[in-house]
DNA sequence: AACTATTAATAACC
DNA sequence: TGGTTATTAATAGTT
């Protein structure tokens, strides 16, 4: 419709290309609108003119969010499937903690029943054995430790995962700058703290191990099956 | 063009708005993809019928996230601000990471000074005195592991705020569904967990601070210093 | 779904 | 940019 019929593909003059920008968009808005309202649609557009400036329409009474959170319940991307995931991940979260606070509960228990008791009667072995056991404690707390940072360490790449797919659709510039932003934390983490690879070292836990007293075994009755559960909850 | 000319409003038959619907939607679908090509133009188009159905149009060769995100930077609402925001937070757990790290080092050493000596060597009165220094240490560690579990609570609340802010844009139904599911899954927490409330009961850490030997404040010198500074990082 | 009379959009020009 | 017009494209009402 014009003077004469032309091909769609891309205008090369600059100047017969902006002043079809103009006109078209003009008219692109105008039908959006009247497709809107006629047959009672709810639409959004988002127009980026090919030197980056924004032009929007949106269906009244709604807002541009409003249209892109339904588009991404209703396409499957949906930003609040982080939402459950979230609460999941409290869920689990929480779980970790009455694990936590539970075994802290059943080993201060054990102490004071070494501690409440008179010290004074103890022997000498008895003695021996209580500093054996607080160290193996001692080694299951930082072990939890190790592995609570370890959980931690995967959430957060998890979450970068999901921001990285997210960001993906930035801007070359803020995208290289965020890889390198990236890579510069992890390459300095790495260098401060080499321990902590993949796999969680469990090395001091396997040998404390096999010489749990049982006093602390039967204080810390389910540490190994919850330990088991954790690691193979790996992805 | 028809016809004959009609009013720009909600066509009552429904019949005919289905219809006109569907004509025009091609219609606009054809006249964006035309301005996307003709002028070099980024353009996203979503549109959902009154019944609900999703239809869009995003100009090759980007995806709709794309155009969205890159919306959601260009009319303020940046998603992207969580991603700084991501980045400190990563920082600073870095940081909690090596501090805890630090002090689980320097608890082993002062451990293995203890115990690599010959124990047979040592009074009884020296035994004592390492025993209670185990203790502490281990409250120490709970403390920290309390602390952890605050600063977890407190990320989580953080990060369900941010994703409450996100979703302010649900339609009604979505939002009250997600502000009950917390609420329950809140409940059901302090309801298992009294003891995590907001201040961290650190009770058993004052009762074991002054009794602490030099032994293990050489190992820990920063211990103090670094509790103060994560109380004040409080918002 | 097709058809077609009519209106609306717009390409080229100013 | 903004206006004019010859021409093409979209589509309302009909079949």
């Amino acid at each position: 419709m014009g003077r004469g019929k032309i091909e769609i593909k891309r205008i090369e003059n600059t100047t017969t290309r902006q002043v079809t920008f103009s006109k078209r968009r003009t008219g692109l808005l105008k039908k959006t609108n009247e497709l809107s309202v006629l047959c009672d649609a709810q639409i959004g557009l988002i127009i980026f003119s090919s030197t980056g400036k924004l032009f929007q329409y949106c269906s009244q009474p709604y807002r541009m969010d409003q249209i892109i959170e339904k588009y991404q319940r209703c396409s499957g991307k949906r930003i609040i499937g982080e939402h459950d995931h979230q609460i999941h991940h409290r869920e689990e979260m929480f779980h970790d903690m009455a694990m936590l606070r539970q075994e802290s509960l059943r080993i201060e228990f054990g102490i004071q029943r070494y501690l409440g008791g008179d010290i004074n009667c103890l022997k000498y072995d008895d003695l021996t054995k209580l500093e054996e056991e607080l160290e193996i404690s001692l080694a299951k707390i930082r072990y939890r430790q190790n592995e609570l940072v370890q959980q931690q360490m995967e959430n957060l790449r998890r979450k970068e995962r999901i921001l990285e797919d997210e960001n993906i659709n930035l801007s070359n510039w803020d995208h290289r700058a965020m890889m390198e932003e990236n890579k510069r934390v992890q390459e300095h983490v790495m260098d401060q703290f080499p321990f902590f690879e993949d796999q969680p070292s469990s090395s001091f836990l396997q040998l404390a191990a096999p010489v749990l007293s049982p006093y602390l075994q039967l204080a810390q009755p389910n540490t190994q099956d919850y330990f088991k559960a954790r690691d193979s909850d790996e992805p």
